[in-house]
DNA sequence: CTACGCCCTCAAGCCACTTGAGGTTCAAGC
DNA sequence: GCTTGAACCTCAAGTGGCTTGAGGGCGTAG
């Protein structure tokens, strides 16, 4: 199948697949008249990139991951992967929750303090408060 | 100042204050034989800056917002920066906490159902499950 | 006058693509 | 056989918010 087709069934845009190729995620296929032309195993290794993709898997570690499905290491593997990924999910989790709180407690900052003064005076944009990085 | 003293005052590195300069956000100050001289009203716009980043605002974000300090418009307007952002902000969290119960959820599953098998056949990596971006 | 620290510019790298320019191949219809 | 249009090709640049590095200039203290 030609890549246009081989798009459309994994779910991915064409120049998706030339960069996956381009970067060494996806291997080179086979050419007619300089075109590229895929088997159907190809479906199913771009399928489980896009799968891992939505995931929200670095592509680095979608590389780690299609070399341990082609050793076929055993599953604990994929685990230890998901379980390393969920902690990185929950660990961004906290850090945006802390960011709402600062946040939500500045607009309300404003809305008790600032009674409708300028900008530059507003609650909201006073350095003063505790926000290191 | 020089450009090293007033990264200090304000907390950001030397290279950021050149890059803010170059895209436009900090203007650009007196020279003295070729070096950047800074008044102390760069501290407190590039304080303002890292405060705003501090709070993940972006960098055009930030530019509107300097724009309306500079114009000293009503607070309203930066109460309702702040609240679109915080929009923002949980919007995201919520986008992280559905891909958290995915992937726990795929997590559980390959304890419960995988029993060790290899990694092409876990749960996890199956690209049939719904997750549509 | 030398050594050192700070400064300068410009370019490239990060991530995961997308977009665009400019050109080639393929399949269908006449 | 010829034309048209879609799909394909490569290569380069853009996105965001910086960081890092190369290769050099300036200022001052000893």
């Amino acid at each position: 199948m030609r890549i246009g087709v081989l798009a459309k069934a994994a779910g991915v845009s064409v120049p998706t697949i030339r960069y996956y190729e381009s970067i060494g995620l996806l291997s080179a296929p086979a050419r007619q008249g300089g075109q590229r032309v895929y088997g159907s195993e190809y479906v199913k290794a771009l399928s489980l990139i896009r799968h891992c993709r939505d995931l929200d898997f670095s592509l680095d570690e979608i590389s780690d991951i299609l070399a341990s499905v082609q050793r076929r290491s055993p599953c604990s593997d994929t685990k230890s992967f998901a379980e390393q990924h969920l902690r990185s999910i929950r660990r961004k989790i906290a850090e945006l929750r802390s960011l709402e709180a600062t946040v939500a407690a500045l607009v309300s900052g404003c809305e008790t303090t600032c009674c409708g003064s300028a900008a530059p005076d507003c609650v909201i944009l006073q350095p003063s408060q505790a926000c290191c990085r």
